[in-house]
DNA sequence: AATGAATGAGGCTTCATTCAT
DNA sequence: TATGAATGAAGCCTCATTCAT
């Protein structure tokens, strides 16, 4: 028999990505990533059940490989503020290194089909973070509020930001990220 | 302009936010817009060119219903940090008496349909906050820093957490909004 | 506003019974019967919900021309041994004069789908039948037992030599038809 | 000829036949088969040429089963009203004992694929009925006439009857096969 | 202005069969 | 012999849009 090829899954994984962020989510198909994959569309289904489950499994996927270099480097030992910031040059440093998985992270989380999935943004990958935060509150760095509170401050303008980088809009530098750890800092600090 | 029908026109509009709402963006069609207006289908195309067109137009009228509650009370004279909260409270009472076109919004802006109508959201519509970031800065009140940076850091992460509010994940009362309006403030405030 | 064609839909049951009968139930295809009755397959939706609507509405049509041809001269003042070989000669002129609708209706019966759309043979339409052989019974003409025998060995046999005579494999001519009544006859009476 | 494994042969028909009751002759794919007879569907072509080879030795090994039971106890010797009530039990308890058998003989026979393998139910398997029916004619015993007739009348309302039997409208048991056989003769008796 | 009918294009998915090991 | 991978063809159905009244 031909053995499973670990390319093809991987192909899909990809063609999926890049389709996404030149089309968008709503005008990619099964047909269109068969094509750019090289690969007949029935193939698909040999390596997922349907489109559903094949884009949720490349979510899980790509949010690992981002929450793998995200934590790089953070412990139980790193000083809270060190971490924080570390944390916020891993997240930036992701991003633009992988413009494909970032946007179609975003795509992904802003469509319907995350909540079918029963996937969210607070999954277990974010342990380390939260726990981060909770350090930093019983510290009595940061603000006694809702840690959804604290992460919500610290990571959604980044986001936000990337997302206007990449449209051209305003530019991501070193300078800016400063500016933006530490306009993240102030809003989380007591 | 002389509009054929100023009711249909709105009909077409509500058909589409509650669909939007009810089944996501992805799955409403011309044909099920028509049904829930009560109206063919192809009336619709009397009163806009095509899909595109009525969405970009549907997304300019509630972003210009928005803009109307979030700067009411806000003119040149009211102090900057007054202005500042009370931009803050205006856009989540919008959101929490609009949840229909504060979520169609949200839909629209992260597909790649505002893209293609060069629709964004630093439009005119947002001159009076511009303005008043302006002031702040001028006032040293705020970071001397891109005022784009100011307004992400400002109204980004209640968009977040307003969306939050909406799936159940958190609960944006008037002591969370007081927090928020701190953060932000934090954020930006020198 | 174009008007609906009546011939349309009645163009589509003739496409779909001509089909039927050529190519097989499992093998005819919407596309296959679109294009046959020179309409688009898409075209088919508009006066069917589906597949399974179209072909139901299908059957009940030709059932309902079948019984009325099948009960024509039937009432409640006919001799029970008169109706019962009057009936009998009905169906099989029917069955004669309409071979691809007796060929449908078999299929159809014999396929997993009546059983989906809760029709079956032993439906309101049936009721002359159904009513002559309960005045059998009462006078002792018919055996004393139960009405669905009775029905089975009276047209059952005609069906199964119906078949044969289309496959050719033997001809049902008065003569035949003659001697079919007479055994159907010697089956159910006393 | 040595076929190659006696086993995966019967498998593969055992599952084609177990699915098939279960999803019905439209729904039963290679893999599926493949699935649960616990076999590459590639294998399947290894022993059969095709879909419709697999399924027409299916059929041809079913009814071989089936003409065993059925003329058991059945020669030269025995008496023709005994033989004929033999028969008729014999194919009765054939069907109560083995319903997956008879559903699929009755589905395959009603679809288009018996005609395209030139395979029916008047074979050469049913030679002892042939005879037993060719002997009561000479008897005088059953009216002189066709025996295609006469056994049309035997067998094909049992074949009904059982039907409707599986789909709980009308119950086969021992005191309706008595007037089931009562029936038959008396349609086919002089 | 208004409409229901009509459709080509395309959506997702499954199929029977063959390939390559 | 035996197999899982692979695929072109085809399945049903919906869509945005246009047609004809």
């Amino acid at each position: 028999m031909r053995h499973k090829d670990e390319n093809k899954s991987e192909a899909i994984f990809q063609a999926t990505i890049e389709l996404l962020n030149e089309i968008g989510f709503q005008n990619i198909s099964m047909s269109k990533i068969g094509k750019r994959a090289k690969v007949s569309p029935a193939t698909i289904y040999i390596y997922f059940k349907n489109k559903e489950d094949m884009l949720g499994k490349l979510y899980v996927s790509v949010k690992e490989k981002m929450s793998l270099q995200m934590f790089h480097g953070i412990d139980g030992t790193v000083e809270v503020k060190d971490g924080f910031e570390l944390v916020l040059r891993n997240y930036a440093n992701f991003i633009l290194n992988n413009k494909d998985y970032f946007l179609f992270i975003e795509q992904f989380t802003n469509s319907p089909i995350i909540d079918k999935l029963f996937l969210d943004k607070g999954q277990s990958l974010f342990n380390p973070v939260f726990n981060l935060f909770e350090e930093g509150k019983k510290k009595q760095l940061f603000k006694q509020i809702s840690t959804k509170l604290l992460i919500t401050y610290a990571f959604i303008p980044l986001d936000e930001i990337a997302k206007q980088h990449f449209k051209n809009e305003f530019e991501l530098n070193q300078e800016n990220l400063q500016l933006i750890i530490q306009m993240s800092w102030d809003a989380v600090k007591v």
